[in-house]
DNA sequence: GTAGTATGCTTAACGGCGTTAAGTGAATTC
DNA sequence: GAATTCACTTAACGCCGTTAAGCATACTAC
């Protein structure tokens, strides 16, 4: 009596179809560009389909920025393993950080430049937020390790995580916002401001 | 005959009373979440008659973003007119920058945090940048000021203007995105990024 | 003074959107 | 073989940005 899991496994199936299709969409055209028909569309089926594995669109986003943000997570982790330098770290953790953001603008652009007004429902809300404090911890733990080993002027932990968080969000964000200004050298832009400012915080 | 004329300033009276009603409705709930019919509605019209003033939606944007800039522009160039010590007068600049962000959150949400400019026509396209370049001019002028009295390593005006740059968005938005986040300390936060990115930029 | 025109705005509609209610036909259960 | 469940669809609601067409009023020209 595989019945039931054959259907189990069907249904999976299906959910991931849809996963996969609107993740391919998302992530070319824009959340903001795509329809819920067009999610339909592209996997023949009708769009009401869609609700039957899905509370609604923004649903299909979180889903795919959790997998997304697992992947940031799982590269910082490999970075912070390598137990290298730790300042040398840190600066590979930022840099991967920013180069995350470009390479999927449009789970950062949701993640972290949405207005906090638009709130979805309490739940995911939280969730949400512990995804990013995932990624934010890995951070933390870099700095932690250059405060431990006096590498450091400023020792207050979450002082210096926030303000190396601020400072790679702002490349990340302006790159991918402003993505039509003519900039110098996008390369040595992000180097400029994450070397220079961990360098300038040595002790 | 002023009967032409007065007829302008009428026009330019309703143009100023939609401009306004938009700068309303977008900052306090979003670009996204207010619709062509709210704004109407606001103002006593029917929709269709924004459209006898305003090619469309984004123009309307636009239009408030260009004001929003020149604030900022007023804001800044009073700061390099005062011909203060370089370097102090670039930090002050900065800033002044983040300050203006976390005063008018929702003005810079809707001119720095918006759409990634999908430009529609190329006319727009060029006023926009332009208009975003009258800013950047100011803290250019400001780098420039520094490079001239070598008391930076990096030369490369452009690269050095857009790094600052980025860093003091990454701050404001970071803040006022995230407004809920347990920050340790938002003033310090601001100064080390801004303090230590000029600092660690010396000779 | 009246016919014709331009102006300023409206009503109605188009084709899209996210989402929901109601149904349908096949598979499963009893 | 009837009843029920399941996976999915069709049709619709109420929004959206935007456009076409119409309609009074004010102005112009004869």
């Amino acid at each position: 009596m595989g019945l039931k899991e054959r259907r189990e496994r069907q249904k999976e199936s299906l959910r991931q179809e849809i996963l996969d299709a609107a993740r391919d969409l998302f992530v070319n055209e824009g959340y903001e560009n795509v329809s819920m028909r067009r999610i339909a569309e592209k996997i023949e089926y009708s769009p009401t389909t869609i609700y039957l594995y899905f509370q609604d669109k923004s649903e299909l986003l979180f889903n795919i920025c959790e997998e997304t943000f697992a992947r940031l997570s799982n590269r910082l982790e490999e970075i912070t393993k390598e137990g290298d330098d730790p300042i040398y770290c840190l600066k590979r953790g930022l840099h991967a950080y920013v180069e995350f953001g470009l390479q999927y603008p449009n789970h950062y652009k949701v993640t972290f430049l949405n207005h906090p007004t638009q709130s979805v429902d309490k739940e995911r809300y939280l969730q949400e937020g512990a995804m990013g404090m995932n990624a934010y911890n890995h951070l933390r733990l870099g700095v932690e390790r250059c405060v431990e080993a006096n590498l450091f002027r400023e020792t207050n932990i979450d002082l210096l995580s926030q303000s190396l968080w601020a400072a790679a969000h702002g490349v990340t964000a302006i790159l991918i916002t402003k993505c039509n200004f003519p900039w110098a050298d996008k390369e040595k832009m992000i180097s400029l401001v994450i070397d220079n400012l961990v360098e300038g915080l040595r002790a």
